[in-house]
DNA sequence: ATAATATATCACCATTTGGTGATATATTAT
DNA sequence: ATAATATATCACCAAATGGTGATATATTAT
């Protein structure tokens, strides 16, 4: 009964590379970022310290290797094919986007993690998942919304900013907290559905003075 | 020429006890809280840990006796007593309070790391610091705005929400990284000019519709 | 079958970290 | 001046943590 194929292998490397990757994740959903000790890393992977270091070259190359195998921002991209058409300058387009991200980052722990992350530790690789958002931010703005508010460009993209990175904080604040914040429960359907009505109610009226 | 008055001794508790805030307050701002270790606190402080056991009953209570010390909010609580009147349903009000709120935020780098750390660690006087912030809003919302925007009154709180969320995670941003944010850059005059005018466009907006 | 190599484990070390008992010195009380 | 107390330091410990050389076992090549 023995497999020759390398996928049944006892010993194998990319799979034993992805445990290590796996627990990462896992630690980061669980304890946070703070959990991720060497022995830790390696208990919950299952397997022995050393072999991080033989892969990864380390704690460090491995959480690299992590963030680098995520695509955090691939459903800003439009992956649905469900994006409204651009005939009324985006509005349509910013109002799903912003409702997207709403949600999306509510369900991904791991990102609002790493969103955390990108707030406290200097890592080249959450550099790069923020640079990635600024790129992906500039196909929109650029190809889109600048032309549309020509001189305006920057006061929607202004307030484009607050929108998205106050999306960020109450998801990671309803995640972490029981409170309430400006006395809206973040949790319940009803005060996240306050949020949503709220960011269209700001998209339509910075639209609405052109 | 001994002094005997408590405050030229050379041994004094009170000081000492000052020189342990003092010295969490110092590595908050320069390593942030993952460098709050025992030792290190101590050595910054220029005192044996022993104290920090004495006097505060460990690391914890040092911590928890710092958040305590501070009255971050103090500054929305109208402290200059320049507040415009709120015969406007608490229109400039509301403006004045955002736009010092992300001026305040930006400058001071305790405050950031303190909201940070509300947004990972389960910490009591954490937890306080949130709540002093929401029953501070409370006040502006139940007496002022709630009123004014009568069945729409959550619509207002949902808007105030997403801004001051908004400020918060953008003064962090810019302080940690050194990116621009949906292409704005959030540390130089301009790009903040460009935030401040996106929180006045959104809130005489808000309040247009009454 | 045997040798060579890749994969994985183990035992062990150095350093860091949190924590405490014993002790010394300054201050205060008698 | 002396004793009693408060303040501060020191030496030391145990546990946690990051890291590595030696070794064992599975897999592959000859």
């Amino acid at each position: 009964m023995k497999e020759k194929t390398s996928a049944g292998k006892v010993r194998n490397k990319e799979k034993s590379k992805q445990k290590f990757l796996d627990a990462v994740g896992k630690i980061l959903n669980t304890k946070g970022f703070a959990g991720l000790k060497v022995n830790d890393i390696a208990q919950v992977a299952g397997l022995d310290k050393k072999l991080m270091y033989s892969y990864f070259g380390g704690r460090d190359g491995l959480i690299d290797a992590y963030i680098r195998s995520k695509d955090f921002w691939s459903n800003v991209k439009d992956g649905d094919g469900t994006s409204p058409a651009i005939a009324d300058g985006g509005q349509a387009f910013t109002k799903s986007m912003l409702l997207s991200q709403f949600d999306y980052v509510h369900k991904n722990k791991e990102l609002q993690k790493i969103l955390l992350w990108g707030l406290i530790e200097n890592r080249k690789a959450l550099k790069n998942v923020a640079e990635e958002r600024e790129q992906n931010g500039a196909l929109l703005f650029e190809s889109i919304t600048d032309p549309h508010f020509g001189e305006h460009a920057n006061r929607f993209r202004a307030v484009a900013a607050l929108l998205i990175s106050g999306i960020y904080y109450l998801d990671i604040y309803a995640n972490t907290n029981d409170f309430t914040f400006c006395g809206l429960d973040l949790k319940s359907p009803s005060g996240r559905s306050e949020i949503e009505q709220a960011l269209n109610f700001i998209i339509d009226k910075t639209y609405a003075e052109h």
